[in-house]
DNA sequence: CTGCGGCATCTTGCATACGAAATCACGTCA
DNA sequence: TGACGTGATTTCGTATGCAAGATGCCGCAG
């Protein structure tokens, strides 16, 4: 097991929203917090950039990258292109063993995690390593936006039914369907959003 | 105008193929080549490698990707998912000048180039952010992959007309014309990709 | 009271130094 | 002859120093 690199903490970091949109990330005491030197840490600002989650403006340093509601909607509208791409062909591509965490997962207690890697899953099982680093150039937010998405009853009923369609899907090899529900999911989400998001503020 | 970042310099000499898929990246002499120091290049390219253009194993350096039949059919594919969609946001938010500078390009006498900026200007006109950093990740590969398509004469002219075709989509506004025609576009060249790079070897 | 200029401070960007891992060459042993 | 182990050399990864650019503060003039 390698020792958990600089980059990898530093993007928990922001995903659990440790180090919130908007704030100043001064190279010194990032590198005191990680128990290193500035020099890791650029190169994992540098990375980071690249996957949409931090802005480097040169000599004035990086923000974590905000999210506006039209960012959220930008990004979730490029997962409503790619993402039923990917489960068309990871339908014909997934091996069983695969669909059965997949199934697991619909089971799982932390539906937010669980959700992550029920899509990642997913992804890579469409044997593209191009779509694997489109998706996480354009895809990566902190989880407190989605969070709002497992508080509402419906929606998560809703989620939890597509999951287990795109399952059978994947049983039945069938890309159209597989493309058609996660489609319709990841709609759902956007219809979601932009309720509980209205333009007025 | 910022002076020339050493990660564009790399970037260039990758695809113009100066420096060959598989070779190998040492720090110290592309330091030199740059005159600059290994911190620099090392920055550029792990950049370069979220961009899917070079690959860094850790202790073990830098390579340039290669490139096999596989990985640019993939490639394509994304593109035929991203730039029709691309092209269908453009023709309802591309002003005025941008579509005369399309057209200009139609006529331009480096159809290498033009090529290039015709679909750069599509993707910024599409006004979505990610999208582009998709796109950035996902398609870079060097130019000697697609010289191919500009010596076969047919190819090039309805490479041509495809684009004239789009020109006049853009003005009319019309955006299931200019998603239909930039998706035949490219899945003509994926097709002639495929005439062109036999599978047998 | 407000806007501007200059100085002190802070932060970044790059170069260099040093320890660690990997690679290579060579000699030994089966 | 061929496989393996050991030492030398190369290359990477990280830390740190220093110069250049950016930021912020304070005083001054209008």
């Amino acid at each position: 097991m390698p020792q958990p690199r600089v980059r990898d903490l530093l993007e928990e970091a922001i995903l659990e929203g440790e180090l919130k949109p908007g704030e100043r990330l001064r190279a010194e005491a990032l590198a005191q917090r990680f128990g290193t030197s500035r020099t890791p840490i650029r190169e994992a600002l540098l990375q980071l950039e690249g996957q949409g989650l931090v802005e480097v403006e040169p000599n004035r340093g990086a923000v974590v990258r905000s999210f506006d509601r039209d960012d959220v909607l930008d990004l979730y509208e490029i997962r409503a292109l790619i993402e039923p791409h990917a489960a068309a062909r990871a339908a014909t591509r997934i091996d069983p063993a695969r669909i059965a965490e997949l199934a697991a997962l619909c089971d799982a207690e932390d539906q937010l995690v669980a959700n992550e890697a029920f899509h990642r899953i997913i992804l890579e099982a469409a044997e593209s390593p191009r779509l694997v680093v489109a998706m996480r150039a354009a895809t990566g937010i902190p989880r407190s936006f989605r969070t709002a998405f497992w508080h509402d009853e419906r929606q998560r009923a809703e989620s939890l039914m597509c999951h287990r369609r795109l399952v059978a899907a994947f049983e039945a090899q069938d890309a159209q369907l597989a493309e058609a529900v996660m489609r319709m999911h990841i709609l759902g989400a956007v219809a979601f959003l932009e309720e509980t998001w209205p333009t007025h503020h």
